[in-house]
DNA sequence: TTGTAAGCGTTATCAT
DNA sequence: ATGATAACGCTTACAA
């Protein structure tokens, strides 16, 4: 490997000249400059970023957290999040915390010892008081999660809005009995409290009461929406329509449905959440809110490197939209 | 952030010991060792790993490069290999080549920076003469892609078997028209040939001869998948089954068959490859041959990290069994 | 415009 | 068993 001094005994510069032009210093004569740059190239010299981060400067490392990168959502975040970080020169540290708060506290000591220099979190297992003492040693900012108590930048989505969309799009065809799952708790906090605030909101203004044996909580993945269906099915007071909180649960639900000799979306309708390329596959295709991943992504490494270059971003919490999309699930 | 310095400055020793007590070195008495240990709780100290890094000692980050996160094949693929480093104190930078060789070259030069250790590459866009160079620098091993001229590690499934496994249940069902997709060409090198190689065995075990207008070549997304459709019906003679080199080209042939008024697999019989979730999401659902993903990833990894400490893996040519899994759709 | 030298946090070498 | 010191590759005062 060749190092800065190589470069400074090739063209016999000294090494800080060499390092200003890689800088891109003013006050460096065309003549050196050129006759540096060749001699890089023919050393195939690249900068040693240990160095450089030893010695304070540069950064180049963004970390993200995310809880499983299985999970479509996260895997096209990421996408995402990498592409825009490449774009800006940074790479990309990658963690899967399984929702494990240890695991969480692990990564958010990278920060600390510089290993990265500045976080994505787009989930959170600890609460804020645990994550918070972290900020002092970089920026960390939420994506797709959010925090009422932290007061760093969170990117995301109108939940509520979302949620709205939803209910409103089942009460628009007639649906009264609309059932609803939740990742989390229906409680008035929480990550969940946004999209159980327009659920509600919908039944509100159409007048529809809430019962509480449709609503469904702490529901991820495929199996706990079949899970959910068969529940359904059992129930006194059948709901004709479901909300589901993501397209896998979604899938779930339709899969058990077809199994149980249902229709969709003649004896239930499904609305599903994230757009992802399975709701495209199911059968019927699914409605469901979409969710502009790819925005979210390429804003939270924007608002991110903004804050490792010290200049206040435009909007720390943008919230950008969601969609309906209709297709035949409904 | 406390410094080895602060640690020393505490206990009133030097540096050297301190970073004995680190090391783990032999010599040192007892009542030092836990002089320090206390301090360097007290001061929360964490060892720079930069530091530790631009001196030569040690490693502690893998680079993975995959073509798109976003595919689940890969994501999975990721997401074990996260887990398994994880579990050996190794963390995780991430590409994606997008399949683009020059971005691909610019995380070859990680390697060289020493920015990561060692590099599991998924999929290679260069040819070996590009990627050889840098393999002074640090291992580089295969997990899932073949390069048939380069001699390092490469962890892989028996393709072979498992395309050969597709085309021989097909036949064992009656069929004789057996259409192919493929990512790559046709030929007799290249990652694809050794499923080429599959595909073309069980066809001349049963006497069938092979049609030039049945194999699609170069596929990948569902929309290649619904295209593979399109083209099949404006066939004069039409094959009755296909085994697709994806579980997402399977679901656009499935998709599109549906779209086209086609039964499946009564018109039409489908295979995938990977066994992801999506396979049950299908309608019918998908018969497919399944690959030993999560194990894959660990075994890179563990391959990858006897290679980094100097021992020889047991076997750096894994071959990975996989399997037939059959559902509705043939 | 360019060069000299100090220092970032570690660990290895050489003393003691 | 412990300590002093140099070196890893880089940037940045400070000097010239």
């Amino acid at each position: 490997m060749a190092t800065i001094s190589d470069v400074a005994k090739l063209t016999g510069l000294s090494k800080s000249t060499v390092s200003r032009v890689i800088n891109n210093h003013p006050y460096i004569s065309k003549e050196k400059r050129k006759l540096v740059e060749k001699a890089m190239d023919e050393l195939g010299y690249q900068p040693n970023p240990s160095a450089r981060r030893l010695r304070g400067q540069l950064t180049s490392t963004i970390g993200v957290v995310v809880p499983r990168i299985a999970n479509p959502f996260f895997s096209y975040l990421l996408a995402s999040i990498e592409q825009t970080a490449f774009q800006n020169n940074y790479q990309v540290l990658m963690f899967q915390s399984n929702e494990n708060k240890e695991k969480e506290v692990y990564f958010l000591n990278l920060l600390k010892t510089k290993q990265v220099d500045g976080l994505i979190m787009t989930a959170v297992e600890n609460d804020w008081n645990t994550i918070e003492p972290f900020t002092k040693y970089g920026p960390i900012i939420l994506c797709n999660e959010y925090l009422s108590s932290a007061s760093i930048p969170m990117i995301r989505v109108n939940q509520t809005k979302g949620a709205y969309l939803a209910a409103k799009h089942f009460i628009d065809q007639g649906h009264t009995k609309i059932a609803y799952c939740t990742g989390g708790l229906f409680a008035d906090d929480g990550k969940d409290k946004d999209r159980n605030k327009g659920y509600q909101q919908a039944l509100e203004e159409a007048g529809i009461p809430l019962n509480p044996s449709w609503i469904f909580i702490n529901k991820h993945s495929i199996e706990d929406g079949k899970k959910v269906m068969k529940d359904i099915i059992e129930l006194k007071d059948n709901p004709t329509a479901i909300f589901t909180g993501s397209d896998e649960i979604a899938a779930g639900v339709i899969i058990q449905a077809k199994e149980l000799g249902l229709k969709v979306p003649e004896d239930i309708a499904v609305i599903g959440f994230d757009d992802q390329p399975s709701a495209e596959m199911l059968d019927p295709k699914l409605t469901t809110i979409r969710q502009p991943i790819e925005q979210m992504g390429q804003k939270a490494v924007e608002v991110l490197l903004s804050l490792l270059n010290k200049s206040e971003p435009e909007n720390k919490m943008p919230e950008l939209p969601v969609e309906l999309v209709v297709r035949n699930s409904t």
